[in-house]
RNA sequence: GUGGCUAUGGUGUAAUGGCAGCACAAGAGUUUGUGGAGCUCUUUGUACGGGUUCGAAUCCCGUUAGUCACCCCA
């Protein structure tokens, strides 16, 4: 035998039964929040060429950089990616199945996994999940704020409550140039007090440096130039727009200048939320999302498709719904134990389960113990109440034994009746 | 990608260079068709690969994985 042991690879997990009803919570209250606003359920492959993460989330970017697992296939004509991201992928569906044509907009949600070859830590894996919506072919305002709201919504459903909601415009093509210009002048100006990280930062990638949690740098950055200063008349007509939706609508937020999104395709709103918990602010933010008008352009499409999406990073919740205590909904345990003794009851059970699997009993066994002091046991340990005994003798005379494992109390039923007793049994309860 | 810390049965832990032990969990049994307790027994481990040493779970190196920070992001 080998002795070698095999472990999951690096920032990959098993998501084991006892985390499963932490999946299924985030993914039913994404499911029910998204479908009650009309968006329809969308999956992509996992894999996608390469190139529409490189044009589409951008060559400079650190996902494309550096974080992309990236392969030939056997051919070696193809370069796939596995995907880092969702929006990508749905605007290159979108634009493939000539979705344009369709009734504008269209709204598609997701839930899947997604990878990023980064160094795992808290609240970053390399394989992580996500779910997202996209509201595309809309550019009015409302699609933006609705998007924020059924955010907010599905944390909500999760009673995830104190949670803080940043927001920012960062412009588009008309006026984020301008911005960039003025910011760099500002920071090449006061770059001697700021952080080594900044230091660096300045070089690769400035808009970075208003997110610095250095105190030293947010002091020399309060009287910095935000990009809501200089918005074009379009962006901030829009801004504003979504704004006064967010007061409508009674979420609070913060204005962030700071807040910049690290991916090409972003322009005017961008927005993050998060925690208030200390702990799981380390963590970063539980979702976020934006507007990305040039996204498609960007991969090639002689149209512009104004868009906006979000995404929510299910293992981050899912941190701060154990951190909360989150309590899930009573567990229906199995409502009767079926035991079985002799060869010939054991055939005879089967059929039996069948028949309470289709008068919508659940059902508990352990068809493979022989004994039936194990059995029972293992019914007391599941605290079923009513176990249903099949041996020999029952087999033979077509009846089972029921026996009420809190009273003690047993009596012989014959099999036609084994519903009926039962129901009329749980009712009793 | 850079740096810190960590790794002993399924889980939680002990052994500080000298016999790998304990608890829980799991399984079997406790007289053959009746559960929860008790008792008896059993299975399972030093992450992997090297090195130092008479002798390594223990010291050193590498790998893998976990974890944390930076970078960055969901």
């Amino acid at each position: 035998m080998s002795k070698i042991k095999f472990q999951n690879p690096q920032g990959m997990h098993d998501i084991l039964p006892e985390d499963q009803p932490y999946y299924e919570a985030v993914f039913e209250a994404a499911k029910k929040v998204f479908e009650f606003y009309h968006f329809k359920k969308i999956d992509t492959p996992i894999l996608e060429p390469a190139d529409l993460f490189y044009r589409g989330v951008g060559q400079g970017t650190d996902i494309v950089e550096k974080e992309m697992y990236t392969f030939k296939t056997k051919g070696g004509k193809d370069i796939l990616t596995l995907r880092p991201e969702g929006t990508a992928p749905i605007m290159r569906a979108y634009l493939q199945h000539g979705m344009q044509s369709m009734p504008q907009p269209i709204k598609v949600w997701y839930c899947g996994p997604f990878f990023r070859h980064e160094r795992p830590q808290a609240g970053r894996y390399r394989e992580f999940h996500q779910f997202g919506g996209e509201i595309l072919g809309e550019r009015d305002a409302v699609a933006d704020a609705e998007l924020i709201s059924i955010n907010y919504a599905i944390l909500q459903e999760l009673k995830l409550g104190d949670l803080v909601m940043k927001i920012n415009s960062i412009g588009d093509d008309a006026c984020r140039p301008e911005y960039r210009k003025t910011l760099n002048k500002f920071l090449k100006s006061k770059k001697t007090g700021l952080c080594r990280d900044c230091q660096k930062r300045f070089k690769t990638n400035p808009l970075r440096i208003l997110d610095c949690k250095n105190e030293k740098c947010r002091e020399i950055l309060a009287d910095a130039p935000q990009s809501v200063d200089f918005l074009c008349e379009d962006c901030h007509a829009h801004f504003k727009e979504v704004l006064e939706y967010l007061e409508e609508l009674k979420i609070p937020y913060i204005l962030d200048s700071g807040l910049v999104r690290g991916l090409d395709y972003y322009s005017k709103t961008v927005f993050e939320i998060e925690s208030t918990d200390l702990e799981q602010k380390n963590q970063g933010s539980l979702s976020g999302g934006g507007r990305y008008d040039n996204l498609a352009k960007i991969l090639g499409n002689n149209n512009a498709v104004p868009a906006c999406g979000t995404a929510g990073g299910i293992e981050r919740i899912i941190a701060l719904m154990k951190a909360r205590e989150y309590k899930f909904k009573p567990f229906t345990p199995s409502q009767v134990f079926l035991a079985q003794i002799s060869p010939l009851a054991k055939k005879r059970s089967l059929a039996i389960m069948e028949d309470l699997r289709r008068a919508n009993i659940k059902v508990a066994e352990s068809f493979s113990k022989d004994s039936l002091k194990a059995q029972l046991g293992l019914a007391s340990k599941l605290g079923i109440d009513n176990v249903l005994i099949i041996g020999q003798k029952e087999a033979i005379q077509g009846t089972v034994m029921m026996r009420n494992m809190e009273t003690g109390k047993q009596s012989e039923v014959k099999q036609e009746e084994i519903i009926k007793e039962i129901k009329q049994r749980l009712k009793e309860n």
